[in-house]
DNA sequence: GATGAATGAGTTTTCATTCAT
DNA sequence: AATGAATGAAAACTCATTCAT
């Protein structure tokens, strides 16, 4: 089973393939997501991309480089996923049910508080303002969902900032597994429904 | 230039001078807190500890061990720090402030989520096994006083075990900082108060 | 934040810019000079003279010939400059001053046994021979007019080769500077008074 | 024609064997001196010595303390071994002879102006200046003999640095090799006396 | 004429681990 | 009980060069 050989040189260029800067990206995060920063060498990337370490170099300067566009492209993915779901006119809480559910099922646990601290203690000064931003847009997503409820009524007022976090905080329960593997909920949908349930009884009127 | 003199012979073993095995494992933990497994080197302990890496080998076959030591220790300090203050006899809504007021105070975000993440990635199966069993347990002791309230009345009937991971989850938003380093709320007290009202809304009868 | 505006259409050729090949090679020999061979990539060639590395490639064949190709134009132009000083119809002891400062003024210390060392490591054998035939040439200059000089009776009869090398490597000690960046001599003018001095009482009747 | 594996862990000690550090040391500054600072990698070093690249890091932490190391010892010889021939009770002409007869003889072009530049380009402030300060102890040594010289009355009076920096450039002509690899004087013996004849008209009475 | 994309082979450095003493 | 010496494997990053456009 061998590969056919690697050509030196510009490759011919197929108008249907993804730019290989995009595929790198997408792997980069993958990985990154599931194993941590320095659990995934440059080497893995590339292997898992089928390029070579120095194509990733040539678009991603420094290992921190590349994942910081990772972690910006994948908060960014998640602030609009968010912002999505929170914009539709159903009620509150339904609207937090799904939130919960399409962010369980996607299998892997989107751990902001980890990247944060691989994030500060990898990433350079400049790099880690960039990320923080992000993390902070993404946050403000959701509080600013809740500012808007609070001055409806719909919930009572309080700390918006605390209840964004509160909210967020209580959905990583859902991803809690235990040594045996098995999750505290039968399914992402019941484990949507107890988690808001939980959250509302401290946010509503 | 003089040396400061130093007594001939072999010396005396001092009573009091902690077993070296003791500062290696302390040393590792305050280390692997602060900066996670792989951006801690067996070197990194050797020189935090003053001792040569062979030494931390003799005592912790591989680095997986020590960690896994570490962890173990760890955790079973937390379980019984818990512990102890939940056995108190006070009310148990302060009880449960006590609890927050305390953890936060001991400066190091102690960020479960992300130690088993890397326990995960980075131990043996038989380490990470150890590692689950001792979390497992940290949990269980908090669950086992939300059951006993429950069976009391001071809090609703419930999942309790879910009600023991929401809390933790709750009580880590008062780690946040922001990306200028501000925390959510003014002082370690009033963190607690809020967390604790916020969580006590939802399990009070 | 408007960007400057662009025409439209094929720039017309600017017949004043000088040709990319020239760039190219000025700022080569630039950056030989200041850091030698192997500190000295393409990419940062490419980059000190706002092109692509495959714009390098277009002109020189090889880093190797690149270097060739400078050292060739340097040696050549110090040649010429050494001849246009020497055939001037003073007095042969002012022209040697004249020699050394302007040499010395020229900021760079133009180190030619570095060159050439340099040359001997990283150079095909082909290419070497051209930089060592010019750098034959360079000194075959000074040889030339010590010759003339001995057969004129301005200084003693020698072995004019030699003369030609210990006047340059005197030349060669006004570059040095000590731990503090302190050259030996006050100004170039003085370096080339008392270096010439020196040398002349070697070589006078 | 296979090489014994090589084991893992501290070798047994062979009482009679140089220890590894020194060899390092001395074949790095052989390998630094014939092809200098980037032409030489570690992987160079280490299969030149026969021990893996960890084993020099072991000793050395950076590439840039072994060159440290290597020019710091071998200006060091050098001072001593100048020191040793100033030292003589010869008349001090001969002594000169002596001195660059033996430099000329250890094969090796010791240029120091080259080894100075790489030093400059290469190493940090702090190993800069210890290879600054050990150059200037060589040149010392021979400026403190041009000094005593002229004391004596055994040269004129002037600038004993000045002379003792145009003394050894005039060394460095001797090394000289043309294009054929021909060398300006037939023999070490002579070319000494030649150049230290050449030295002596300028620094005689 | 000039460029953007890609590579293979290297570079310096780190690190968990081993073993004789 | 503790150490000093050594290793193999991998990590991040560099660089001269190639080739389709």
């Amino acid at each position: 089973m061998k590969q056919s050989p690697r050509v030196l040189g510009r490759p011919r260029h197929d108008e249907n393939a993804k730019p290989k800067k995009d595929i790198v990206l997408e792997t980069a995060t993958r990985l990154f997501i599931k194993e941590g920063y320095k659990n995934i060498s440059m080497d893995d990337v590339a292997k898992a991309c089928n390029v070579t370490k120095a194509t990733i170099y040539y678009y991603y300067p420094t290992k921190g480089d590349l994942y910081t566009s990772a972690l910006l492209a994948m908060m960014d993915r998640i602030r609009l996923s968010i912002l999505h779901i929170l914009e539709q006119s159903i009620v509150f809480k339904e609207r937090l049910e799904q939130l919960i559910e399409i962010h369980l099922s996607a299998t892997v646990d989107i751990d902001m508080k980890n990247f944060m601290r691989e994030a500060t203690i990898n990433l350079s000064t400049s790099q880690l303002k960039e990320v923080q931003a992000a993390e902070n847009n993404m946050y403000k997503t959701i509080e600013q969902a809740m500012q808007r409820e609070m001055e409806q009524g719909t919930i009572r007022k309080g700390n918006a900032t605390f209840f964004a976090h509160a909210f967020m905080a209580l959905m990583s329960v859902g991803y809690f597994k235990d040594g045996e593997g098995e999750r505290l909920f039968q399914s992402e949908a019941m484990a949507a429904k107890e988690i808001v349930d939980f959250f509302w009884q401290s946010v509503e009127k």
